[in-house]
DNA sequence: ATGGTGGGTAGCCCA
């Protein structure tokens, strides 16, 4: 059995000990960690030594974004994808090289796309879709068995957002935004394995904003976060848990983890 | 309808 676990930590530096206490108590073997805001010179690769995590492959940035993949189980570094062309670094993909000898682990962190779901007068929107779009004409080509996981920044299902009807011209849910996401699933027959062990029309969340005085107050949550498959991996998955406690933890991340454990 | 909070950085950007 192999676990992967996936977290927008939302800096890594700043939040270590909330990493540390959620490796301790959950201990996946494998843990894709998006915006890490930091360059790699920086990242606290012995706090992560210490805790067994000795294998990583981090792809950094000073100050936004940036993406990295930590493991107890060996795997090694195979791609550093640019799907907008601009330099920002969201994605790392891996090879597993012990359990799940073979398997590919793509940790990607999709653009968010700013406020405005229109790209003549928001130009985040466009990088945002055309991101999906250079993903999948990337996934048409794929070959092997892969697993992709990260924040998305797409909330595709109704049961994915607190409100449907009332999110529908929000950022993240937009009918053109879910509709380029199917286009990416359709282009290598991705399986969303989140939902297919948690199918909807369950509550199934991984994001509340800061914005709100208390985050369980109405419950306005949307699943960012994502892990999907090849087919043939995809039916290897078994259990699948949403870590909601850490959203309750002092200097939480946004974001709480997703982890996923595989028959591999 | 609006603004609300948070992180990194360094005179605002991004989420």
């Amino acid at each position: 059995m192999i676990s992967i676990a996936t977290w927008n930590i939302n800096s890594v530096r700043l939040r270590m000990p909330q990493v540390e206490r959620f490796l301790n108590e959950h201990a996946p073997d494998v843990l894709c960690l998006q915006e890490i805001k930091t360059v790699e010179e920086l990242f606290p690769h012995e706090a992560f030594e210490a805790l067994g995590y000795t294998y990583r492959a981090v792809h950094g940035q000073k100050g936004y974004h940036g993406v990295a993949t930590v493991s107890r189980i060996p795997l090694r570094e195979v791609s550093r994808n640019d799907w907008q062309a601009n330099g920002e670094a969201r994605h790392v993909g891996v090879e597993l090289l012990g359990p799940g000898q073979g398997v590919v682990l793509e940790n990607v962190y999709i653009p968010a796309g700013g406020d405005e779901p229109d790209r003549t007068i928001n130009p985040k929107f466009g990088q945002k879709l055309d991101f999906l779009e250079r993903m999948t004409r990337w996934a048409d080509k794929l070959d092997r068995t892969t697993l992709i996981t990260g924040d998305f920044n797409i909330a595709p299902l109704e049961s994915d957002v607190w409100n449907h009807k009332q999110l529908l011209k929000v950022v993240s849910h937009t009918p053109l935004e879910i509709e380029t996401l199917a286009r990416f699933g359709d282009a290598h027959g991705w399986a969303d394995i989140g939902r297919q062990l948690l199918p909807a029309p369950a509550r199934y969340y991984s994001w509340w904003s800061y914005r709100a005085k208390d985050w369980r107050e109405g419950d306005r949550g949307r699943r960012l976060d994502h892990i999907w498959g090849s087919p043939e991996v995809a039916k290897q998955a078994r259990a699948h848990r949403v870590i909601e406690e850490t959203r309750d933890w002092v200097q939480c991340s946004d974001h709480v983890p997703l982890i996923t454990e595989f028959d591999l």
